[in-house]
DNA sequence: CGTATCGGATACGTTCATGTATCTAACCGG
DNA sequence: CCGGTTAGATACATGAACGTATCCGATACG
C-alpha cells in the first residue's frame, strides 16, 4: 500500500506537471495548435510520459479544465465566505473582486466553448459548469442581498444575467487591458443587475448608484 | 478594361467561394484544426487555387472574418433603419431581434477573439470592430430611447453594456439551444440594461416592465 | 539480494499538411 | 487567328506530429 502508493505519488506527481504545462500551452498556443511535445517539452518530459498518463490531448485538456474549474470555484467560494460578515455592499463588492478575470483562462475557456458548441458531449460539461457556478455564487450574492433589504424573486434569472455579465465583460476588459473605465463599467454594470433583479423587502429606498 | 475584367470577375468568384468556404469549415474544424485543403475541397478547388489568392490560412481567416463582420453590420443598420418609425418600445424589441444568435458565426468570433489576444495586431481588430458595432446600433438605440422620452447620459457605458451582454447571453442561448426561457432572459436583460442607462427625460414614469 | 513491475525514455515507421515549382487551358490584346 | 498572360491544376519534396513498440532504470516485494 505505502509502497504501492510511492509509485503513484510519482505518477501523480507528472501528471501534476502536465496538467499544469497544460494550461500554459494550450493559453500561449491556442486549443487547436497545441501539439502533444509542445505540451511535454513545458513539462520538461518526453512524449513517453505523456502517452503513458493520456490517451490523446483532447483527454489532457479536458481533465485540466474540468480540474481548473472546479479549483477556481473553490476559490471563489472561499472568498465569499470571507466577506460574509461585512456590510452587504461591501460583500457584493469584494465578491466581484473574488471572481478572477485571467488572460490564459479566458483564452482557454472561449476555445472550448467554442469546441464544445460542436461536441454533443462537452455540452453537458460546460452546462454543468455553469451550474457549478451559480451553485458557488447565488447563495452568497443572494444573502448578502438579504442583509441589504433586497429579495430576488428569480434567482435563475439573476444567475444566468451575472454570468453573461461576467463572460461579456471580461473579453472588454482583456481586449483593453490598459483603460480602467472598462473595469470600472464592468463592475456598474454587476451593480444594475443585481438591482434589477432584486426588489427592497421593506419599502423603503428604490435604487441604489455607485460612483 | 472589359476585357481584363473579365478575367478578374473570375478571380473574385473563386475568392468569394474560399471566402464562403472558410466560413463553414472553420465553424465545423475549429480554427487551429482547420486545413488549406478541407477548405479547398469544400470550395471545390485545389490547393493550387487557395495558394493563388492567398498567402496563408491566417489571411483567409482574416479576411473572411472581417467581410462577414461588415456584411452582419449592415445588415443590423438597415434592420434597425427600418424600424425607426414604430413606437420606441417596438422599434428597440425588433432592433434586438435583428442582431443575429448564429452558431457558425460565434464559434469563429470566440475562438478570433481567443486568437486575438495573444496577437496584438488582431486586438486593434477586435477593437475596431467592437466600435464598428457601437457606431451601427447606439444611434438607432438612442433615437429610440429618445422617442420613448428616455435620454442616455452615458452613450459609452451603454454600448459597452449591450456589446458584453449580447455576447453573454450569446453563449448561453447557444449552449442551451431548445429553452426558449433562456432566450427570454437575454431580452429582458436587454432592456433591464437600457432601463439602467437611460433616465426620464419628462418626469413622469421612472421604470418600464416587460412580461 | 534478486526478481518482477512500473514509469518514463528512446527509437522507430507512418501519415498528413505544407509550400513550391511546373504544367495546361482559357482568355487577353492586337 | 496568334503570341502572351493569367488562373488554377498537378506533381513533388520536405517536415512535422503522431502513435506504437521496445528498452532501461528505479522501486517494491518476496
Amino acid at each position: 500500500m505505502t509502497a504501492a502508493k510511492r509509485v503513484t505519488v510519482r505518477r501523480a506527481e507528472t501528471r501534476r506537471r502536465l496538467l499544469d504545462a497544460a494550461l500554459d500551452v494550450f493559453a500561449a498556443e491556442g486549443f487547436g495548435r497545441t501539439t502533444v511535445e509542445q505540451v511535454c517539452d513545458h513539462a520538461g518530459f518526453t512524449r513517453g510520459a505523456f502517452y503513458s498518463n493520456f490517451s490523446s490531448l483532447d483527454e489532457l485538456f479536458l481533465a485540466m479544465w474540468e480540474e481548473r474549474s472546479a479549483a477556481m470555484l473553490d476559490d471563489v467560494r472561499t472568498a465569499l465566505g470571507g466577506v460574509a460578515e461585512a456590510d452587504p455592499d461591501a460583500a457584493l463588492r469584494a465578491a466581484f473582486h473574488a471572481i478572477p478575470v485571467d488572460d490564459a483562462w479566458f483564452r482557454v475557456t472561449a476555445e472550448f466553448t467554442a469546441h464544445a458548441l460542436r461536441t454533443p458531449a462537452l455540452r453537458r460539461v460546460m452546462a454543468a459548469r455553469e451550474q457549478a457556478i451559480l451553485d458557488a455564487v447565488l447563495p452568497a450574492v443572494v444573502a448578502a442581498l438579504a442583509r441589504g433589504g433586497r429579495r430576488v424573486p428569480d434567482e435563475t434569472a439573476l444567475g444566468q444575467a451575472l454570468v453573461a455579465v461576467h463572460d461579456g465583460t471580461s473579453a472588454q476588459i482583456l481586449l483593453d487591458p490598459g483603460d480602467p473605465a472598462v473595469r470600472a463599467r464592468r463592475e456598474h454594470l454587476f451593480f444594475v443587475v443585481l438591482n434589477a433583479y432584486s426588489t427592497p423587502s421593506s419599502p423603503d429606498r428604490e435604487s441604489e448608484e455607485l460612483p
